[in-house]
RNA sequence: GGGCGCUUAGCUCAGUUGGUUCAGAGCACCUCGUUUACACCGAGGGGGUCGGGGGUUCGAAUCCCUCAGCGCCCA
């Protein structure tokens, strides 16, 4: 076999992931005899492209799930979509105005086609990118969350909740865009990144039986004739007086009362405010603490109604009329003045226009008393957020939950299950089939003769994450008709073997972002519904942005393609690279050099096979010289075992990877393979050749959840494989106690190897002349052991032990030892003086620091003992070293 | 405005309850090297007093106060 220097990632992936998918690896089972071990994914939208915030995640997942995988565990990585209304619906529409066609134009059947159509062609292609990534996921459980059962689960909690009485309709102010006609979330609105100058206009109110007036200032003159109070601050002595008294509003001289409210800032604008509830947050809330009337002026597209009292105006654009207003109310007296001022101005992200607060009656949840027990079990470590810090995030939110808004203007996702059946606000009834809601209509109707035709149903759809919320249980079929009993709300145990074996799932992967949008209110559906948490850890990632903390976006076009990165670099690189520098819930600043460091590691673990590979064995070698390296290397590798478990078990992944690189580079690579390899073109001992030929194996195995590709790959080569010995299901190595004497001997010779090769370094030679050493020291064994070693791997030609001084040699200082190397050119004795001065003021220093602390009473008597024993063998330690330099120093 | 968090080598970050030579890692950097696994490499090396100030303590990167700067979430 000839074996290319350059590992090529491109043409091994494709090959090995077939192979993984034709073997049905991935696809998980009810196995009563193993554990469950099983994740769902972060559902991505079902119209989404891979973006480097999907490769993280998913690389995490993938990690965790082939860990699992390999430790026995029926390893279950829930796959699915995510149909986005909002996203989705924007995109369809931007698509559909492409070809001419506008929304407004569709019926809502017709565009719903459209929708389908469209996720049809490109939904999905998400999943596809993650194949690429090597993302082993258990595809015949690929959900989206409109699937026809996953459709019915998200109506049949609607009613649920509705009727256990915490879903209610209710007013509330909503973001309105008047170009999309819709309203839009907080999310979607966008504002300047810097605070935009706009115009205060101090219009004068009279005030009724009085020759006062009151002037107030507002940015939105176009709204006061939905005016229903003027506000001033109880405490503002220059208004205080006015509170009971009557204004009008200008113009039209609607009669409206002057109260007293704390929200009112003294310093802003005049002091006076003027309140209109149906057109901004604030006055809303004023509104409701002292019964406002709600006056409404503006219609749905954003022109003036009848309401503003003006005919004039009626169907003017509101900007239009501002104009109007401000000219028309100046002329008639009322305006007095205006200025400058910045201000913040909300615009929709979809159609840039700028954001209408509006009054709306939407569909609500109570959130307050469902959200009970997901607040406590987060807070009581049954759920555990990484990293911590989160769960202030979380208690903070928790604590003051507020009524989830749940219904949407769209037609893209589950419509709303409530039918009309009358023009009365409580003229509707919810049910999951339009048969059912008749019946119901006609009982709480009175009306036995109602038909379909007379039931409409509500236009909205659901926000998405109450769609996303059910994930969990919904990708197990959990809310079918076997399991979930209607009766209680509650999903039956024993109905759903899959439910039964795989809930609750084990670990989430997401973002900090969605923490609240959709981690708490799983952790809220899971109780209500199961009684019982969905996850047991939520590992929640940093975000991707490139090496100037810019989010990683498309419109900033700083994001490269995640599979253009695979082609070049492999997706093993790309895994790696990323997690070089991804601790949990911090930002991950992306660097394409990190991938290339994946990249070459690859290569760096490609060239240790092709040598391993190209030994040729000698039966009749012993391999006895080769013992102590096989010895130490074992020691180590379950040295670094436990480390990676305990990094894996704090969920720090990055580091884990970190442990693994530096045990195949450094410790298996640079120390382990030059220990054992033989010269060149000699043979080597078949039991060594064994023994590395299984370390390999144990590395790889190491390796194999962050780089499965080259793994199997190496796999497969490193032995004649029987068909299905592959390393994706071969057990994951179990660490041994490892043998600290032996770690301890090696690093004392790899330290004595760096001095030997720093002495040839520094004395200009190369590391081709070979040297002599000469130790002086009490206790040889160490050296003993790790003669062969350290004769190897420092290019010694003798080494020999000595009780006198070694005259005629250059010598290096370790602990209390010291180590000879005669050497024929002449060491120039200043230079040499110097530096052991140098190293002993150096030291004296240290010590004085010592002694200072075991002079200390307080020290002694106070610090615990290991402490202070601690302290007095780092003095003997410092003192033999002293003592020998300065034998050394008198010597020259 | 409310809440949470951050500031340790050129860069990105570790540093668990204050005390194992704790000041670390990876990358980057510098010097040397075409030693047949790998130049996507090897050997060696330099670099920070832990944002500033104050305090607690025998002892602080680690706890407290304060100042400065930065970030995120919610309104």
């Amino acid at each position: 076999m000839s074996l290319s220097t350059k590992y090529s990632a491109a043409e091994i992936e494709d090959k090995w992931y077939q192979h993984w998918m034709e073997k049905g690896y991935f696809h998980a089972k009810v196995n009563a005899e193993k554990e469950p071990y099983s994740i769902v994914i972060p559902p991505p939208n079902v119209t989404g492209v891979l973006h480097m915030g999907h490769m993280l995640n998913n690389t995490i997942q993938d990690i965790l799930i082939r860990k699992a995988r390999m430790e026995g565990k029926e390893a279950c990585w829930v796959p699915g979509t995510d149909h986005a209304s909002i996203a989705t619906e924007a995109k369809v529409v931007k698509m559909l105005r492409e070809q001419g066609i506008k929304k407004s134009d569709l019926t809502r059947e017709e565009f719903l086609a459209h929708a389908w159509e469209w996720k049809e062609k490109y939904g999905g292609i998400i999943l596809e990118q993650l194949k690429k990534l090597g993302a082993s996921c258990d595809w015949e459980r690929t959900a989206f969350t409109m699937d026809e059962g996953y459709h019915k689960a998200v109506l049949r909690v609607f009613v649920d909740l509705y009727k256990k009485g915490y879903i209610y309709r209710g007013l509330r102010m909503v973001n309105w865009d008047v170009e999309a006609q819709t309203t839009v979330s907080n999310e979607e609105v966008i504002y300047a990144d810097q605070d935009e100058v706009s115009k205060l206009y101090k219009f004068q109110y009279n005030i009724k039986d009085s020759e006062e007036k009151v002037v107030i200032a507002t940015q939105r003159p176009e709204t006061i004739m939905g005016d229903t109070a003027i506000a001033v601050n109880p405490k503002d002595d220059r208004f205080k007086h006015l509170i009971g008294h009557t204004a009008l509003v200008p113009v039209i001289n609607r009669e409206i009362p002057i109260i007293g409210d704390d929200y009112v800032e003294i310093e802003f604008g005049t002091g006076c405010l003027k309140v209109t509830p149906a057109h901004d947050p604030n006055d809303y809330e004023i509104g409701q603490r002292h019964n406002l009337e709600v006056i409404d002026t503006i219609n749905l597209d954003g022109t003036m109604n009848e309401k503003c009292e003006i005919p004039a105006y009626v169907g003017m654009d509101r900007f239009k009329a501002r104009k109007q207003v401000i000219r028309d109310f100046d002329e008639a007296g009322y305006l007095v003045g205006d200025e400058e001022f910045t201000t913040r101005i909300g615009r929709s992200e979809r159609t840039n226009s700028i954001i209408e607060p509006k009054l709306s009656l939407q569909w609500f949840i109570k959130m307050k008393e469902i959200s009970r027990q997901a607040h406590k079990a987060v807070m009581d470590d049954e759920i555990e957020l990484l990293p911590a810090k989160f769960k202030n995030t979380y208690n903070h939110w928790m604590e003051n939950v507020r009524d989830w808004c749940i219904s949407r203007q769209l037609w893209w996702g589950q419509q709303i299950p409530a039918y009309y059946y009358g023009s009365g606000e409580e003229d509707y009834v919810v049910a999951e089939s339009t048969e059912e809601a008749l019946t119901l209509a006609q009982t709480k109707s009175g009306n036995a003769n109602l038909s379909l035709e007379d039931l409409r149903q509500d236009e909205d759809v659901l926000d998405t994450w109450a769609s996303s919320w059910l994930f969990p249980i919904a990708t197990f079929n959990g809310f079918d008709d076997e399991c979930f009993d209607k009766e209680t709300g509650k999903i039956i145990k024993g109905k759903n073997a899959d439910l039964d074996y795989f809930y609750p799932t084990s670990t989430l992967v997401t973002a900090p972002e969605i923490l609240f949008f959709w981690v708490a209110r799983m952790i809220i559906a899971g109780y209500e519904y199961m009684d019982e948490k969905p996850f047991k850890h939520v590992y929640l990632t940093g975000i991707v942005r490139d090496k100037q903390r810019r989010k990683m976006s498309k419109s900033l076009g700083n994001s490269p393609d995640p599979l253009d990165l695979i082609a070049e670099y492999g997706a093993d690189g790309v895994r790696t690279g990323m997690l070089f520098s991804s601790p949990a819930g911090n930002d991950l600043l992306f660097d394409m050099d990190l991938v290339k460091q994946g990249a070459k590691f690859s290569n760096k673990i490609w060239n240790a096979f092709r040598l391993v590979k190209g030994w040729e064995v000698d039966e009749s070698l012993d391999g006895t010289a080769e013992q102590t390296a096989i010895d130490w290397f074992t020691a180590r590798f379950n040295q670094a075992l436990v480390e990676v478990e305990d990094q894996y078990s704090k969920f720090r992944i990055s580091d884990a990877l970190m442990s693994t690189y530096k045990l195949i580079w450094d410790d298996f690579c640079s120390w382990y393979l030059e220990m054992v390899k033989p010269a060149f073109g000699k043979p080597i001992a078949p039991s060594t050749l064994e023994a590395t030929t299984q370390f390999f194996e144990e590395i790889m195995k190491l390796l194999h959840p962050f780089m499965p590709f080259i793994t199997e790959e190496i796999w497969s080569h490193l032995r004649d494989r029987e068909d299905g010995d592959d390393i994706i299901i071969t057990a994951y190595p179990k660490a041994k106690s490892a043998d600290e004497v032996i770690v301890n001997q090696a690093a004392l010779a790899f330290e004595v190897i760096s001095n030997i090769r720093n002495t040839r370094s520094s004395n200009g030679m190369s590391p081709k002349d070979a040297l002599g050493l000469i130790i002086k020291t009490k206790d040889e064994s160490p050296f003993k052991v790790f003669e062969g070693v350290i004769t190897k791997l420092g290019n010694l030609e003798s080494l020999s032990f000595t009780n006198e001084k070694v005259e005629g040699a250059t010598s290096f200082v370790i602990k209390g030892d010291e180590f000879f190397i005669p050497m024929e050119r002449q060491i120039d004795p200043e230079e040499e003086k110097k530096e052991i001065n140098g190293e002993i003021q150096r030291l004296q220093g240290f010590l004085k620091g010592i002694l200072g602390k075991l002079n200390n009473e307080r020290f002694v008597s106070g610090a615990p003992e290991q402490v202070v024993a601690n302290e007095k063998k780092k003095q003997a330690d410092t003192e033999a070293k002293i003592k020998v330099l300065k034998e050394k120093l008198s010597n020259l």
